[in-house]
RNA sequence: GGCCGAGUAGUUCAGUUGGUUAGAACGCUAGCCUGUCACGCUAGAGGUCGAGGGUUCGAGCCCCUUCUCGGUCGCCA
């Protein structure tokens, strides 16, 4: 192996051009292939930026060509040449109309065959890929989506440094066992009362729960606090950063302002509170229409103040089977849904798990309702209460339209959530519970209920929803102690836990706090979503898989008790 | 923790009703080849069928246990 001394990079892989010929130039990187033709050796020689052809002749540099015959995949070399017009140019690549004609040759890191073949759409398994992360790594499709991730989070402190945020670091050892942050909520309202008027951070943030293809244990947070304002400001300020990111990194322009829905009705439209809405399939109701018919599972759940609703797939039959409907239902099963009634109509008429309890009118109403009127129409109708029906036709509703295929691509639909409910019925507890944490504001007008009706109590609370991922969520927080005690009484919580739990933040809103709020995005889901990838595997560098560990480095590794007894800690034993 | 799916060569996969020596493609190694770019041609090497146990004359295949991975539900104020 050589070295790079007295060796100096002038130009990387993928920038030379037809103009630049005749120049003499110097590159660095990775062999991705070296084609042998007998008395001619061509290498592809890649970096971050792209490939470049490297030419060796037998006839005119004999020496050089029998070193770079043992060149193999994933070498690291230099190469010094004058860079040439191809005779035979190659259209798919941008330098694809020049080659280098080498002159030096050194070869600086020699490689054993790589386990996977480092090319975009590598068929091998992601766990093969994740412990040989650093080669996954050169894969040119992770190496454009980790530099498009540097350039979100460039224009994100851009985009609040010229709207005048500050950047504050908040420490990571608030109190849990793992002395990491959830979130740096508490200490972002701190910044408030200490007068920063607007804070940004973008804050790695840590949360003990299993993990999905969107969220990770271990991830960032663009994460905002600005006084002096109401939902309105929080909301266009949002806007405006979303704007500009689709702007520089799509080159598209977002029309604004978004569209909002109320969590209620993206209930009772998808099911959701981060609806997908790059499609229709929205959910009907035929409660009415079915309270008083022969099928017992549809009137009985109207009669015990539950619903009946459905949705309708269209040109569905030829794609859905008798088999795969099953499989449908069993998924619902799988969510703790009872089961799913179901319809299938085609030019030949109805097949259907109900049809036969129902009259002809009623029928051919439940038809008209769901949309129905053309063939190959595929209905799935749930009575439940409420809550289960929509939660299982939300679901069925993505499922359905991913094996339809019906989702487009390439569309970017972001919407707000607005007027989440305050409470959330608990039914093991037999109570409402917070759904926010307990600093979250009610809407003014919903401030007469709060003792009376529980139900009736929505919150300033904001969710940013993109391509049914939810991708922001924010409130605007208390800051009337009255106000503030009246909410810990409602949660049932006391003012002694109140004060040990959160005591420096009320001590702190003694002092004069400012009224304020704010919200945290996140930046991982912002970059899967604008990339348009299906994990966030692909925009995290080293990312954890299911049981939250790091399969290269094998990380959480054991400990040993010197490191415990540092730490202050036990092991419990089995 | 629950449910669904996967685990066979370096990689991606096939492997029939349980039956001889477990195959293919790509990759790898060697040889040939002057314009390739998924170069081509010829030959070759390469396997604890995730692990453990069981049934059987005989298990990649059937049964049990277990491990790993993916998806998902619970969870995520």
């Amino acid at each position: 192996m050589e070295t790079l001394q007295g060796f100096k990079r002038t130009n990387y892989c993928g920038e030379p051009r037809l103009a630049d010929a005749g120049r003499e130039i110097s590159v660095c990187g990775w062999v991705q292939r070296s084609r042998d033709l007998g008395s001619l050796i061509f290498t592809d020689l890649r970096d971050r930026t792209g490939i470049l052809q490297l030419a060796f002749d037998d006839a005119t540099e004999p020496e050089l060509f029998k070193k770079a015959a043992t060149l193999r995949s994933e070498y690291v070399i230099a190469a010094r040449g004058v860079l040439r017009e191809r005779s035979a140019k190659n259209a798919e690549l941008p330098t694809g109309e020049v080659e280098l004609e080498v002159k030096e040759l050194r070869i600086l890191g020699e490689s054993e065959t790589p386990p996977f073949e480092i090319v975009d759409n590598c068929p091998t398994n992601e766990a093969t890929r994740l412990k040989y992360r650093y080669l996954d790594l050169r894969r040119p499709v992770l190496q454009h989506n980790l530099m498009m991730r540097h350039k979100i989070a460039k224009l994100t402190r851009d985009y609040f440094d010229e709207n005048g945020f500050i950047e504050i670091e908040t420490p990571m050892h608030k109190g849990s066992f793992y002395a990491l942050p959830q979130s740096p909520q508490l200490y972002k309202q701190l910044s408030m009362v200490a007068g920063f008027d607007r804070y940004m951070q973008i804050a790695r943030c840590f949360r003990d729960e299993d993990l999905r293809a969107d969220r990770q244990p271990e991830f960032t947070q663009i994460d905002l606090e600005m006084s002096f304002v109401e939902m309105e400001d929080i909301l266009a300020m949002t806007e405006g950063f979303m704007a500009r990111v689709f702007k520089e990194v799509l080159g598209r322009e977002l029309s604004l302002p978004l569209p909002r829905l109320t969590y209620a009705d993206a209930m009772a439209r998808y099911g959701s509170d981060k609806p997908d809405t790059r499609f229709g399939m929205e959910i009907f109701d035929v409660s009415d229409l079915v309270k008083d018919c022969g099928f017992g599972v549809f009137a009985s759940a109207v009669a015990a103040g539950g619903t009946v609703r459905g949705i309708c797939a269209k040109n569905a039959v030829a794609s859905l089977s008798r088999k795969e409907i099953d499989k449908l239902i069993e998924m619902i099963r799988g969510i703790g849904g009872k089961g799913i009634a179901w319809a299938r109509l085609t030019g030949d008429g109805v097949a259907s798990s109900f049809a036969k309890f129902l009259s002809e009118d009623e029928l051919k109403a439940l038809l008209d309702r769901a949309g129905a009127e053309t063939g190959d129409v595929l209905l799935f109708i749930s009575g439940e209460d409420e809550s289960a029906v929509l939660s299982q036709l939300g679901a069925l509703r993505l499922e359905v339209a991913r094996r339809l295929d019906i989702i487009p691509h390439g569309v970017m639909h972001p919407l707000w959530i607005v007027e989440f409910p305050f409470f959330e019925y608990d039914r093991e507890l037999g109570q409402y519970v917070a759904m926010h944490h307990p600093f979250t504001a009610p809407l003014d007008e919903c401030l007469p209920y709060l003792e009376t009706d529980k139900s009736k109590v929505r919150a300033k609370c904001y969710d940013l929803v993109l391509n049914g991922i939810e991708l922001c969520s924010g409130s605007i927080r208390i800051t009337d102690p009255a106000l503030q005690s009246r909410i810990f009484d409602l949660l049932g919580l006391s003012h002694e836990e109140a004060q040990l739990k959160f005591g420096y933040l009320l001590d702190a809103f003694r002092y004069g706090a400012p009224p304020h709020g704010g919200l945290a995005l996140g930046l991982d889901r912002l970059v899967m979503q604008l990339l348009e990838c299906d994990s966030l595997r692909d925009v995290v560098a080293f990312p954890k898989v299911q049981n939250a560990s790091e399969p290269m480095t094998g990380a959480p590794g054991n400990v040993d008790q010197a490191q415990l007894d540092e730490l202050g800690l036990a092991l419990k034993s089995e």
